[in-house]
DNA sequence: GCACAATCATTAGCGGGCCGAACGATTCGT
DNA sequence: ACGAATCGTTCGGCCCGCTAATGATTGTGC
């Protein structure tokens, strides 16, 4: 990517799902950017922001509310934990978990991300009107809704 | 993701750059998997594609015209040579080069993950309608168009 | 009360897509 | 003829998503 030369007038390049990952792959690049220059990636901004709502949690826990894998919020945490923004602490009333928690310097962290986040949303939206914006976010919801609702939930609760 | 248990209605999720990369996701894993059912991937449906539309040609010049960074070339090609669906020869003409040609098994791949791919397509956008199909296209296409052109490129050609 | 199942944290590894650095071989520009 | 550019290749990295296996620890059924 990035070095279309030979002008690129490509078959694949109308379909519907190459321009969501082309568009997908800017908006994380922009995204990933803004992270990367207060020395952040993206899982550190989701454990960040999950720590903040959910409070003190464990690892288990933290990992279904954000969606980050298990075996990647280890790798998440030690990093974060590195650089004083979470801290790790044994649960005493449970001696296999780790409490997470947000430190003050991890608040400060979070709220640079986000300030950072809110400037990609915007540099990534800049061509489109506020209705557009809205028109984008709803027809993308409405995929989202569909892939992950309809998507091998059985209607019946297994008993 | 795919597993929200402890219901996920975390701070991030309207943000458009994750609904742009979720819905991403989706494409890309169906995409993928339509591809992988027939034993093939994304760099190789590019490829062989580029190949047909552009004729044989050396690695580098396949590699702009694709979008495929020289290194990921070498390994795509091996692969798809590996299964007889492409075909390595020096040039005379140059010896830096190879010359990659399209064997006929390669154009009966290429028709099959072509029709694995507009599967997926439709798959990917089921609950939207013909017009909003198009609205969503077309917005992508903005977005990309401006991020594209809009980049880096100096007004001014240099000399 | 005890064996078994489930949960938690951790480590290791794979895969796709994208990218950079380096290197030998070759060819081109002048 | 010499330096610059191109070509193929190998190696490595990043991010995000995932699987598998292991050792602790907890809980549950009987």
């Amino acid at each position: 990517m990035e070095n279309p030369s030979e002008d690129t007038p490509t078959r694949w390049e109308g379909l519907p799902s190459w321009l969501l990952s082309q568009t997908a792959n800017h908006a994380h690049r922009l995204v990933g950017d803004g992270f990367s220059s207060v020395g952040a990636r993206g899982y550190h901004y989701r454990l960040l922001t999950t720590l903040e709502e959910a409070g003190p949690a464990s690892q288990a826990a933290l990992g279904r509310r954000s969606g980050i894998h298990l075996s990647d919020m280890v790798a998440t945490i030690n990093e974060l934990a590195e650089s004083g923004l979470v801290e790790r602490a044994p649960d005493p009333s449970d001696r296999r978990r780790n409490i997470i928690s947000l430190t003050s310097a991890g608040k400060r962290q979070l709220r640079r991300l986000e300030k950072r986040l809110a400037e990609s949303q915007d540099e990534l939206l800049a061509p489109l009107s506020p209705e557009e914006r809205q028109q984008l976010a709803g027809l993308l919801s409405r995929l989202l809704d569909h892939h992950n609702g309809r998507t091998g939930t059985p209607e019946e609760p297994w008993s």
